[in-house]
DNA sequence: GATAAATAGTTGATCGCGCAACTATTTTTT
DNA sequence: AAAAAATAGTTGCGCGATCAACTATTTATC
């Protein structure tokens, strides 16, 4: 049986030089790995609005506030007060936030190549799967913890 | 055939919610994730260097920098210079330190069981080559971008 | 319809972490 | 042996992210 190491340092490790590789290949766009995890979702469906943005991709709405003070500031994506209910702000991409779909969504395609890149085709199904059961896993973990009081 | 999300962004996530879930268990011991990580390594070699303690954990020696001046405050390790090469400090544990040994390595294993909970056995270890498979990779990359000038 | 509770967003404090610049000590070169 | 290059560690700076406390608005309750 192989000496192994804890797991999550592994996780660690991928998740730093994730960011490492991230932040590197979206300087030239004038944002960060924080900014490029925002724009995402906004890919799939512009006007949400920043709750949703939180939970789509499961970061804390603080950080959605500052990431998309930031997207603002670089002219990627407006906010919009939304008139139905008005506590909250749909945020929609510009003309130039749309130009850098094929951009960013090349940039996560190459950084995931590189990570399955030892894998074969139909391990990598597995995978994925196994990590999707892990974020199940976890993420009851966390209901069960600050969930229903 | 599944529509999938960016398999960054899950990794992300089961990073952050790590770091949270020992952040949580680390606090009765007066540490955070930060020296977590820097003290298992301790409990298999005692004594190494700032480096090599570094290198072991994949992290920037500057982080290292902190985490033990933090475990140091804290009582739970010692610095010594090092007499063969004066530039370097050896890091040991002090008996407060070892008697932690046995909490933060349940908190290891209890956090890698919730994690690998809903997946059988031999896919576990499936999935841990691949992970494995995919650090060789990522390291590989790193190298090819800083390494040999 | 007034008050209470919930919800969207913001802000400040704090931690984890990498990078670059710096100091102090080897080690290598010449 | 002197000068140059490498190495171990520290420090300042900035980004990513969470939590807690706060404001503004909406929804529920009495």
């Amino acid at each position: 049986m192989k000496e192994r190491e804890f797991l999550g340092k592994d996780i660690a490790f991928l998740y730093r030089y994730s960011q490492k590789n991230l932040d590197r290949e979206l300087a030239e766009y004038g944002i960060g790995s924080g900014q490029f995890y925002a724009m995402m979702p906004l890919f799939r469906q512009d006007g949400m609005n920043q709750e949703a943005l939180a939970q789509s991709i499961k970061v804390d709405k603080a950080q959605i506030t500052r990431a998309v003070q930031k997207l603002v500031d670089e002219g990627y994506v407006v906010r919009k007060r939304d008139d139905e209910d008005r506590r909250s702000c749909r945020v929609f991409l510009t003309p130039k936030g749309r130009k850098t779909e094929s951009a960013l969504t090349a940039i996560a395609r190459r950084w995931e190549d590189l990570l399955l890149s030892g894998i074969s085709l139909d391990e990598r199904e597995q995978v994925r799967s196994a990590i999707d059961t892990m974020i199940a896993s976890v993420s009851r973990d966390l209901e069960g913890k600050n969930g229903p009081e």
